[in-house]
RNA sequence: CGCGGGGUGGAGCAGCCUGGUAGCUCGUUGGGCUCAUAACCCAAAGGUCGUCAGUUCAAAUCUGGCCCCCGCAACCA
């Protein structure tokens, strides 16, 4: 990820509140999050912004199928994502809905902008409507010409609306992303929406719908409401802005809504005037364990919520951040969220900041100093492999890396044997400091990914967490707690 | 011929770009240890690297064909 100066804006999509929020999103925010995490925890100042995409015109239909009122259905949406980010400990710093003042202000405005200069016109339309569906499908969508949802056939319908030149800016946008190599990552997505470019003219987009009294006026023509995915992806400008903080460094998006951060968002933002933002991430995807997507159909979906209900949130964030790949798809697993729980977290982590910490204390009491310690452990390259993952997006990277440097403090222990020494104090003193000077860097470094776990360990010795330094420091320590008790569950099925 | 990713010991993955004893985590088996959450350490078993052919002294790694799985295909993270 690109950073400029001691700043960092990042973002994740702005999510559909039409219904509860699904594992996906609990991935995208937890990915987000510990990038938000690690950023501050190199010291920049971050901002990190989500929320929610209001203007939709099928929020309307479910809040109508629900028999409440379109804001009503809206804001109880909104408050269970909301909720489920308290539970996730994220840590953003705006949570933005597009339904809010601000944001009508400034898409209305960006609107003139576009419109000041030409690149918006009145046309006639036609395509293949659904009218359950109230949208317009492609003729690769809907063969047979019949909707792919209902299964009923397809309307030929004309309408009048407004369109924004994009197909215009074709080759400035394949020119963008092909000398900007970090524009959009991983190179996977990248190759993916320059061959989409190159192999078809690109058409100029629709950005308005007939105003049924739901969404964002056109300035001017109250007769219609910006399209939502215009008004959408103004969102990271309405918040960014006013704080200093546009261009972003990073949109975080699912692959689904690459086309509109790559190249539609670009091309609005160009066309007005406005710098861009500089990269977009593409995370990986969260398959059920059958490896198949998550789908109400199969119903193989997993709810976030009845996950941390059962397991710890940092084993969660644990198994979610290392388990799928950052710049691909992964199957969720529970038995494999259990088995890391237990093994990596339990075993390797929790248990090495407990066999330290309580022999330490049993020993020699709290206070611990690095006064007359041979040092033993060097993390530069550590922390600049982590860094260097974290650069790349490869977030699953840096955690291996993390364990790696985990083991390496259990064996120092296992080969100091620490225990064994009954009559050299100073022995027994240095490999004592050096185990929690270890456990202090991997801890804190923790703290980006396992935010409530690192808390807890640097608590232990009585530590905060706060910007990263590798500088051997005296520790006063505390019993620590278990951080990953041991599931005895056999879980019924 | 729509675009893209993948098929490596029981499971999940790395290695492939820059050919040359096939590596990691979990699991299994057998020992050992005890500071610690029945945690930890050592060792062993287990793979014709999807398939067929080609290039090469040498192919998981390069080239071509085929089979299988998956994602995307313009508003479902």
């Amino acid at each position: 990820m690109n950073k400029t100066n001691n700043r960092f804006s990042i973002t994740t999509a702005i999510d559909y509140p039409n219904g509860a929020p699904h594992l996906g999103h609990a991935y995208e925010k937890i990915v987000t999050d510990s990038y938000a995490r690690w950023y501050r925890l190199m010291g920049n100042e971050v901002f990190f912004l989500t929320g929610t995409d209001e203007n939709g015109q099928k929020l309307v239909k479910s809040a109508e199928m629900a028999g409440v009122d379109t804001k009503r259905y809206v804001d109880d949406n909104v408050v269970k994502f909301k909720e489920l980010c308290a539970r996730l400990n994220i840590s953003y710093d705006d949570f933005i809905r597009t339904t809010e003042p601000r944001h009508i202000e400034a898409t209305q405005e960006v609107w003139k902008k576009l419109e000041a200069k030409g690149d918006i016109y009145f046309d006639r339309y036609q395509g293949q409507y659904c009218l359950n569906c109230e949208a317009y499908y492609t003729e690769l969508q809907a063969v047979d010409k019949k909707c792919p949802e209902h299964h009923t056939p397809l309307e030929i319908v004309e309408e009048e609306g407004y369109f924004l030149k994009t197909s215009q800016y074709q080759s400035w946008i394949i020119n963008h992303i092909k000398s900007n190599p970090t524009f959009v990552m991983p190179d996977l997505s990248r190759n993916e929406i320059l061959k989409r470019l190159e192999s078809e003219p690109m058409k100029d987009l629709s950005i308005t719908r007939p105003n049924k009294g739901w969404g964002i006026p056109v300035p001017g023509k109250p007769e219609y409401v910006i399209y939502t995915w215009f008004d959408a992806l103004i969102n990271y400008y309405t918040a960014s802005q006013p704080r200093g903080f546009w261009p972003n460094n990073t949109h975080v998006i699912g692959r689904d809504i690459l086309w509109f951060h790559a190249v539609i968002w670009p091309i609005m933002l160009h066309a007005a005037s406005i710098p861009l933002h500089k990269q977009v991430y593409v995370h990986g995807m969260v398959l059920a364990s059958d490896g198949k997507k998550m789908s109400k159909s199969l119903n193989n979906g997993v709810d976030p919520v009845d996950v941390i209900n059962q397991v710890p949130v940092d084993s969660f964030r644990y198994y979610i951040l290392r388990a799928i790949p950052s710049n691909g798809n992964g199957a969720f697993v529970m038995e494999d969220l259990l088995k890391r729980h237990q093994s990596e977290l339990g075993n390797d982590y929790g248990n090495l900041l407990m066999r330290v910490v309580k022999l330490a204390r049993k020993r020699i009491g709290d206070p611990q100093s690095p006064e007359g310690v041979k040092i033993a452990f060097n993390f530069t390259s550590f922390i600049s492999d982590v860094k260097e993952s974290m650069f790349k997006c490869e977030h699953h990277r840096a955690l291996d890396r993390l364990w790696q440097e985990v083991n390496a403090v259990n064996g120092y222990i296992n080969d100091q044997a620490p225990w064994a020494i009954k009559d050299d104090e100073t022995k027994f003193k240095t490999v004592i400091y050096n185990g929690l000077y270890g456990i202090d860097v991997v801890s804190q470094v923790l703290t980006a990914f396992l935010p409530e776990t690192g808390a807890k360990a640097l608590a232990s010795l009585g530590m905060k967490p706060g910007v990263l330094t590798t500088i051997p420091r005296a520790y006063n320590l505390v019993d620590p707690p278990v951080l990953f008790p041991r599931m005895e569950s056999a879980k019924p099925e």
